[in-house]
RNA sequence: GCGGGGGUGGCCGAGGGGUCAAAGGCGUCGGACUUAAGAUCCGAUGGGCGUAGGCCCUGCGCGGGUUCGAACCCCGCCCCCCGCACCA
């Protein structure tokens, strides 16, 4: 099989025919998906998402459509440079995956450079991606950064526009930052234990010593200032006094340097040793309340201000150190501090349901907290409490005028409040101390130079929201409510990055930012319109360096001089032209297949981009899908069940695997599953399939008979139904209509016919179901196609068979259906009756006036009449007992009756016609009969005719 | 907590008021074919009853409700997955 893959791939390349131009003279599709970051091999999922673009590709190209299909690749962002540059260290875990790919000793140092992944993986996407036979347009494919200049200027372009309308605005913005290098540390530059530790914004408390200076407690919950008992300090850490913002201030060293790099004014002027502080006392800058400074041994330096408040009543650490120093009694002499930590009372704040006044104790016991080292314990005990305080508790009268809110409710309140009190600051910081790779020790900075997408902008959410209304979504209305949503809540989005720490297009403003890879990323699809020119430049003698914005704004705005624009760079009028045509002809984009995790970042940013740049050119469909399990299991490197394409490919080949994938799911957000053991049969059904087509195709008779009008029916039914199922792209259907139910269709017709199919249907029906599944399957499809039809063309070419809606005979297959019935129950009675050696079976049809009687009823029901006495007038009178029965039962019922009720004729004739099938089914010689003087030919009724066993 | 999706038979999955004991696929069992195995074809596959094609019970996460009738509609609850951002 892959040898014949490897064929009509290679065949399909040498005649361009999925190469695509403009050609106004036909109908257009432009099917994208999106391009994969180039740092590892696609895996399954990426497939099952990317085939929905293929099948929709193939689909609509057999569907008379100029389909475009291309493809191109990510590489901006931090990863690849991160990557490259563990390399270039000799990181054992990076070059364990390398190797894991193949790459060889001598090789794997080449990835120090971040080129080289680049062009590695690419290439090996590209081979993966022909391997399976996708239909791609392989000219127009690229892959980003300024390591590709075209498409650099490309984005370039974008950014220009964006700021002209001033939707790319200035601001301020925390990132975790390394001192030492001073160079923002992103995931990729620490150690993976902090990977995914982002600032956090807390509250600092400015409480005071009688002399005003402040001493500041950070807290994620400054609602419980209202119930702070002491404040703890470390009394082991020397802390510094430093001038912040013109106020004296005590704090950690290390809170000083976060202040600093917080556009703070901070100048260190002394140390003090943290016991020194204990015992004394400082002031509640909400409350007024003098509260006593203790010493506390989890209180860490390294984390905020390095000093905190203490609510015992609702913070589990506070419960316990206080405890803990109650007990003490050393520490409390040293510091003579007995008699104050012995008064302490808890103060209860939040009421919250299912604990006591004091959750914080309720905690501690819960989890068996002994004292303040149980770490483990202590935080587990604190993120309950903090969670059920925060969405469910209830403020006590504490809170004056906030009584009876929850926190979740005021808490921005309160924050704001306090602040304008100067009881308050805020401060970033990172949850748990980090450090870099190389060990350095980071904070949180604000960066000055950032830039956003100002998607919080009224004027540009509204005219997103506006070209929702000519978007289709699959599946709807979920994904579309997703990314409704995602569009109200948007605010600006950073979207620069340092150029020392990724790789993409520099600002065209400011050469020390990239822009970030989710934001180059959002009108791309653009770029493919004119790919095949610019990736191609020497070919066509543009000179890429004069790519300006004049040239663009030609090209996608129509806007200036072609000639002039032509000459500048280098090329000629009618190459510019010819851009310009193609842009205009193939967007914008008919179908977008993606991933549902995109809807509510991608999806959402390419639509705001849309609105912006190409107002009137939106994308004009997006289907999403879940993610693939494979055999029900989520996929990971570490469990070993991870599939790549290119081990798919090899395991099963294309046409399989592609088949498996289409069997995955329809499309809905949730998730698909791939099962291995439908690829592994496939692996054996195709060639059959090939051979079972191969040994009938041309075969049969020319006597046109009842049964070949049922097949008939079935057939258009089928491709009918597949149609509609292939627009809409649920690829499961597709796989059961077009595979499962044509195959048992077939069969049944072979078996119905005594291996006797009529020759020119049968054949017709072939080439049609090669060419239903050509878009699935189309190696396999190829082969049948040349090798056993004979043909010459591309099956890949060939129009997608139009259903003959006049053959469709729902009449026709419900009489089938009645003599499989038929089969059926003479299987049940006969094994029910316990005849010996049954000689006969006579078929016995209901009596006449029982079609016409049913008819009625029928028609009666279907007005709504429910009353039986009112059904029973349509009934001779002399009959009435004997079908009272099925009449209750048709009223509360009504499809108990059959759908359609035919003729006597109709189905004497039909199970006439059927005799010999039905005796070789049953192995009994059989009598079909219009009336039987049998007490059971009684029972027969429309449908359902008396079965009598001899 | 918020937003989105979901919970159906041994497994994967259709179905979104009556034709539903629930399509289709996989698996399992029985039969035909075969020296045999495999492949293929036919049949069965919740439980019980039935010398007549049928009947009864249980059943679509849990508990209620609406309805002549609920897997499907409504209310409450439990559980699972995804996103909650500057990361691709």
């Amino acid at each position: 099989m892959q040898s014949i893959e490897e064929k009509w791939q290679k065949r399909w390349e040498e005649t361009r025919i999925f190469e695509a131009d403009a050609d106004p003279n036909r109908p257009k599709i432009f099917v994208t998906f999106p391009y994969p970051y180039v740092n590892g091999d696609g895996h399954l999922g990426h497939l099952y998402s990317q085939l929905h673009a293929e099948f929709y590709a193939r689909y609509k190209r057999m569907k008379g459509f100029n389909v475009l299909f291309p493809q191109g690749f990510h590489a901006t962002g931090q990863p690849i440079v991160a990557a490259a540059r563990r390399i270039r260290e000799g990181d054992p875990k990076y070059i364990r995956i390398l190797k894991a790919y193949g790459f060889s000793d001598e090789e794997i140092p080449e990835f120090g450079d971040p080129k080289k992944w680049i062009d590695t993986f690419v290439a090996r996407w590209k081979s993966a991606l022909h391997k399976m036979g996708f239909s791609i347009d392989w000219r127009r494919s690229f892959h980003t950064t300024e390591l590709n200049p075209p498409y650099d200027k490309f984005v370039r372009w974008q950014y220009t526009k964006l700021r002209e309308k001033g939707l790319v605005v200035r601001g301020t913005h925390p990132v975790v930052w390394c001192p030492v290098e001073k160079i923002p540390v992103g995931d990729h530059d620490r150690p993976d234990e902090y990977a995914g530790i982002g600032p956090e914004e807390i509250v600092v408390i400015k409480f005071r010593l009688p002399d005003g200076t402040v001493v500041p407690t950070g807290t994620y919950r400054p609602e419980t200032v209202y119930g702070v008992t002491n404040i703890w300090i470390n009394p082991e850490v020397e802390y510094v006094v430093a001038e912040v913002d013109g106020e004296r201030w005590i704090i950690s060293e290390w809170g000083a340097k976060h202040l600093k790099e917080q556009l703070h004014d901070v100048k260190i002027i002394d140390r003090i040793k943290g016991a020194e502080l204990v015992g004394k006392t400082v002031k509640n800058p909400v409350t007024g309340k003098e509260v006593p400074i203790l010493p506390a041994s989890f209180v860490d330096p390294d984390v905020a201000t390095g000093i905190v408040m203490s609510v015992p009543a609702h913070a589990p650490y506070d419960w316990i150190a206080l405890e803990d120093l109650k007990k003490d009694e050393e520490t409390l002499k040293k510091y003579g501090i007995e008699e104050i930590v012995k008064s302490i009372e808890p103060i209860s704040l939040i009421e919250v349901e299912g604990y006591s006044e004091f959750p914080a104790r309720d905690a501690v016991e819960k989890y068996g907290i002994k004292s303040q080292r149980d770490e483990e314990a202590l935080e587990r005990a604190t993120e309950e409490i903090y969670k059920k305080e925060f969405y469910t508790g209830k403020l006590k009268e504490i809170f004056g005028e906030y009584a009876g809110r929850t926190v979740q409710d005021v808490k921005d309140e309160l924050i704001e409040r306090f602040k304008e009190m100067n009881a308050a600051t805020t401060m970033w910081i990172t949850p748990i101390p980090i450090e870099d790779r190389a060990g350095h020790k980071c904070l949180v900075k604000i960066v000055e130079n950032q830039w956003f997408l100002k998607y919080s902008d009224e004027k540009w959410k509204e005219m997103a929201k506006e070209t929702l209304k000519t978007t289709e979504f699959d599946p709807e209305p979920d994904a579309r409510k997703a990314v409704e949503h995602t569009i109200d809540w948007l605010h600006d989005w950073a979207c620069t990055r340092d150029v020392r720490s990724s790789l993409g297009t520099r600002l065209p403003w400011d050469d020390s930012q990239y822009v970030e890879s989710l934001s180059d990323s959002t009108v791309y699809m653009a770029y493919y319109t004119i790919a095949h020119f610019l990736q191609n430049a020497e070919e066509y003698g543009i000179n890429v360096d004069a790519l300006d914005e004049e040239f663009f704004d030609y090209v996608f705005y129509g806007k200036g001089d072609p000639a002039k624009i032509a000459e500048k760079i280098g090329t000629s009028r009618e190459i510019v032209e010819r851009m310009r045509q193609e842009f205009e002809y193939w967007y914008p984009v008919d179908l977008r297949s993606t991933g549902k995790d995109l809807l509510q970042n991608h999806v959402t940013f390419s639509i705001f981009h849309h609105a912006a740049l190409f107002p009137g050119k939106h994308i004009r469909r997006w289907t999403a899908n879940g993610w693939v399990l494979l055999n029900g299991q989520k996929m990971s490197k570490s469990k070993g069940n991870f599939i790549t394409i290119i081990m798919a490919q090899e395991r099963w080949g294309a046409d399989a695997t592609r088949f498996a994938e289409a069997y995955a799911g329809n499309v809905t957000l949730e998730d698909a599953n791939f099962d291995t053991s439908v690829a592994d049969a496939m692996v054996e059904e195709l060639p059959r399939w090939i051979e079972f087509i191969r040994r009938w195709y041309g075969k049969g008779t020319a006597e046109y008979r009842n049964i070949d009008r049922w097949f008939e029916s079935k057939v258009n039914r089928i491709i009918r139904e597949v149609d509609e199922e292939y627009e809409k792209l649920n690829t499961r259907n597709i796989v059961n209509l077009a595979w499962f139910e044509f195959w048992r269709t077939v069969k049944y017709y072979l078996r119905r016919t005594g291996d006797n199919p009529n020759r020119e249907i049968f054949s017709k029906a072939l080439e049609n179901w090669v060419k239903i599944m050509t878009p699935v399957t189309p190696h396999t499809a190829e082969e049948i196609w040349h090798e056993v039809f004979g043909r010459d063309s591309f099956v890949s070419l060939e129009r997608f068979p139009e259903a003959e809606e006049e053959k469709i005979d729902k009449r026709v297959e419900q009489l089938e259906e009645f003599v499989q019935r038929t089969v059926d129950d003479i299987r049940e009675v006969l094994r029910l009756a316990k005849v010996e050696e049954p000689k006969r079976i006579v078929i016995i049809l209901g009596d006449d006036w029982k079609y016409d009687a049913f008819k009625r009823v029928k028609e009666l029901l279907a007005e709504g009449e429910r009353n039986v006495g009112a059904l029973m007038e349509a009934i001779p009178p002399e009959y009435r007992r004997e079908v009272a029965k099925i009449i209750t039962s048709a009223v509360k019922n009504p499809k108990r009756i059959p759908e359609i009720i035919g003729t006597k004729e109709d189905e004497f004739s039909a199970l006439s016609e059927a005799k010999e099938f039905i005796e070789r089914e049953i192995g009994v010689p059989v009598e079909v009969v219009k009336s039987y003087d049998h007490p059971k030919a009684r029972s027969a009724l429309p449908f359902k005719p008396a079965i009598v066993v001899e």
